[in-house]
RNA sequence: GGCGGCGUAGCCAAGUGGUAAGGCCGGAGUCUGCAAAACUCCUAUGCGUCGGUUCAAUUCCGACCGCCGCCUCCA
């Protein structure tokens, strides 16, 4: 099966084959870290993610860079009203970037360069592209000469014209053309600076994405990802700046991600309607927030609001109790599932590749999480019926099934991120756990044996005032501690 | 003005030229001391509106209505 992505520079669903047969170049744009990251952004991370493990299910070698915009105006300005350094604020937030990011299973990129430490790689871009005549310096600024790049607006789909229509380009009187825009910046009193051959100051916003995926990745990358908003000019001026230094395409497939909106308006940091993830963890399981950002298909909007993420909750509930129920069957050895007796064990092999073929079909359209979800669901329910007509004492034959669908399901949650199998609980506070629980369930049982139900019920209250659920069956008593509590 | 997106059950959301995945919520049952979980059944003759093409359209075409976004920093 064929992955085809939706590529934003043709407006078309393409294959995608990478220029290295086996390896993909990915660039994800990263946060500018002056405050903490809200949902919407942590949509488009989450994105890049999943499109780099989708890819890594499908036996690709990835290679990820994520940038740090570590220098930038409103870092500048948020340090200033901090009174403090803008290095230290920068980095206040990308740790905090990493753990926020972290606690929503969202993994490290391969390489994560900060804008800052990458100066010289800026500097020699912007030589190149002013010994080309593409860019020019005024009074120690340099700035693109976009009249210079006959493609200028062929990611937004822009005319030249229009864009100075538009005209809500601020006007430098000093610039050759309102559309041409700042490579480096000379500082003002009071602000961080580097040497340059044109002045003291700092490189521009988007310079520092041309560069540093030139240096970690190669000058031709296969995707780059980012949120919608930075098609323009973000993104149309990387274009520029780096297929006129090297004269080579820079990226074959553009992904762009749909606004996550609140209020059926789009949450963005001017709109002062943002919810930072740093938040949103105290309140739900990273999983439950990961199921309500991939609920819909990456390219459409989804509406932020505390219904979703309960709901979300609840399904994410579902699954766990499903996969719980299948991990006493997850080491049982044996593939031999040739020629089976037992025609319900067939027909849950069956749903095992059906699920596995309809999850690996939809993703492959253009990784549509919203359907996958759907495929994962439907199995989910599958094996829940074939479990309520399994008891205790499951055949070989069934045990070597539900095996399978315990390592499938956790397989294909894993690319989604939508469940996290645990840590084995091995220590000897574990195992004393263990032992206490066992003596906790002994001690009600003997009160249920009795009749005792005040007792039997106080005990299981307690016990769930601790996150530790308790659930009689006929077969006995089962506990396990509640993941995600806290939704 | 230019470019783009969205409108599918109470809510969220897939999807297809041939008759609507999945999740949540709700209702009725089974199981259970009760609960929880799970299971069973029920919940859109209809996919914004109006036209057109077609044997057949929610799916293609056109018009319209409503909502949103980008064109300026924002994922």
């Amino acid at each position: 099966m064929a992955l085809k992505i939706y590529n934003s520079l043709t407006r078309q669903l393409e294959e995608f084959v990478p220029l290295h047969e086996g390896k993909v170049l990915m660039y994800s744009c990263g946060p500018t870290v002056y405050d903490y990251f809200h949902i919407g952004n942590a949509r488009t991370f989450l994105v890049s993610d999943i499109v780099r493990r989708y890819l890594e299910y499908k036996n690709y070698t990835v290679t990820l860079v994520q940038n740090l915009t570590d220098i930038d105006d409103k870092i500048i300005n948020r340090a200033n009203e901090q009174g403090i350094d803008c290095c230290q604020l920068a980095q206040k937030y990308v740790d905090a970037y990493f753990e926020d990011s972290s606690k929503l299973g969202i993994r490290s990129a391969d390489v994560h360069p900060r804008a800052t430490e990458h100066i010289s790689e800026i500097i020699s871009l912007i030589q190149t592209l002013i010994d080309k005549q593409a860019a020019y310096e005024i009074d120690g600024d340099v700035y693109y000469r976009v009249n210079h790049f006959a493609e200028y607006g062929k990611l937004s789909h822009r005319k030249p014209e229009d864009l100075l229509a538009g005209a809500r380009v601020e006007v430098d009187e000093r610039k050759e053309d309102p559309r041409d825009f700042d490579l480096w910046k000379k500082s003002k009193a009071g602000e961080p600076w580097w040497d340059s051959p044109w002045s003291k100051g700092r490189p521009g916003w988007h310079i520092e994405c041309s560069a540093m995926a030139m240096k970690h990745l190669d000058e031709t990358i296969d995707i780059h990802t980012g949120g919608h908003d930075l098609i323009f000019p973000h993104h149309e001026n990387e274009i520029a700046q780096s297929e006129v230094a090297t004269g080579k395409a820079f990226v074959r497939y553009w992904m762009h991600v749909a606004f996550l909106q609140i209020d059926g308006r789009r949450m963005g940091k001017s709109e002062s309607n943002f919810i930072f993830v740093h938040d949103a963890v105290q309140q739900y399981a990273p999983e439950a927030i990961r199921h309500f950002l991939i609920s819909a298909q990456y390219r459409h909007p989804l509406d932020y609001n505390p219904t979703s993420l309960k709901e979300s909750s609840s399904a994410v509930r579902r699954l766990n109790n499903c996969i719980d129920a299948l991990g006493p069957y997850r080491d049982v050895a044996g593939d031999a599932l040739e020629g089976l007796n037992d025609a319900e064990a067939v027909r849950l092999l069956e749903s095992i590749n059906t699920m596995r073929d309809d999850f690996e079909a939809t993703m492959d359209e253009d990784f549509n999480t919203a359907g996958a979800l759907g495929t994962i669901f439907k199995f989910v329910g599958e094996v829940n019926q074939f479990l309520a007509a399994t008891d205790n004492t499951a055949s070989e034959e069934r045990r070597s099934v539900l095996s399978q669908a315990y390592r499938s399901l956790v397989e294909v949650c894993s690319v989604l991120g939508i469940y996290t199998e645990e840590e084995v609980a091995s220590d000897a506070h574990a195992a004393l756990t263990e032992e206490l629980m066992n003596l906790i369930l002994e001690v009600r049982e003997d009160a249920r044996e009795r009749k005792d139900w005040d007792t039997a019920d106080k005990i299981r209250d307690q016990l769930e005032q601790l996150n530790i659920e308790l659930q009689d069956s006929r077969g006995g008593t089962t506990w396990r501690i509640l993941k995600g509590a806290k939704g």
